[in-house]
DNA sequence: ACATTAAGTGATT
DNA sequence: AATCACTTAATGT
């Protein structure tokens, strides 16, 4: 079944006190599977957790449209954060994992990994952590989202100034527009630099001409 | 001429 | 995109 011999000692040793890296040997299985394979999709339950040993696996999401948008990877050492609750509360998934590169896997049964959060400290911050980075990394991903096109909301905020002013000439310094905005002054100057160069509107001092095709 | 405020820029996070 | 540090331009007294 296997090719060669998998040490996923060296992986975790360091996150794994040696007790439980002994259970590892006798609950866990190890598996490969090839760069491509779709190792869960949306909508399925998995009753064994995945810790990647080395390779990586790709998580992501299909919209209605059935586009698929990219969430993270899951490298060497680390386990989806979305498989813990999808595999302990025994719920469907929301994601699809896929193979990015020939990986090999350390698959803890759902029972054990249970039994471990109690049991071994270092299996409960393993999870906790994977989940805590994960999570983070997803508000921020929601920030980006939110906020980041700032672009649109700079030319939608001018338009309807200008509407009502009922004037292409606003009387505004960049600092107001960033207080309004609730953003950065030197953020709204580079922004208004680049409408300039898109001939979309004619900066002047503390006034801001509006033309045409904005 | 000098001080103050607005705007531009590069580097860093 | 935000922050910082710094420069330059414009404006007021």
């Amino acid at each position: 079944m296997l090719t060669q011999p998998v040490n996923y000692i060296d992986t975790f040793s360091d996150f794994f006190e040696p007790a439980l890296l002994a259970e590892f040997e006798t609950k866990s299985m190890i598996m490969e599977v090839k760069s491509g394979d779709v190792m869960i999709n949306m909508g399925q339950t998995i009753r064994a957790i995945p810790l990647i040993v080395s390779g990586t696996v790709k998580v992501s999401r299909i919209n209605d449209e059935g586009q698929e948008l990219l969430l993270y990877y899951v490298k060497s050492g680390e386990s989806c954060a979305m498989t813990f609750n999808c595999c302990m509360l025994a719920q469907a998934s929301v994601i699809k994992g896929v193979a990015e590169e020939d990986s090999v896997l350390l698959c803890v049964p759902q029972e054990a990994m249970d039994e471990w959060m109690t049991k071994y400290p270092s299996w409960k911050k393993y999870v906790m952590s994977n989940m805590m980075s994960r999570f983070t990394e997803m508000v921020k991903c929601i920030d980006e989202v939110a906020f980041k096109k700032l672009d649109e909301r700079l030319v939608k905020y001018l338009k309807d100034k200008s509407a009502i002013a009922k004037s292409a000439v606003l009387n505004l310094t960049h600092q107001q527009i960033g207080d309004e905005l609730g953003t950065n002054r030197v953020v709204i100057s580079r922004l208004l630099k680049k409408l300039e160069n898109d001939n979309k509107l004619l900066i002047y001092n503390k006034q801001i001409k509006l033309l045409k095709d904005l």
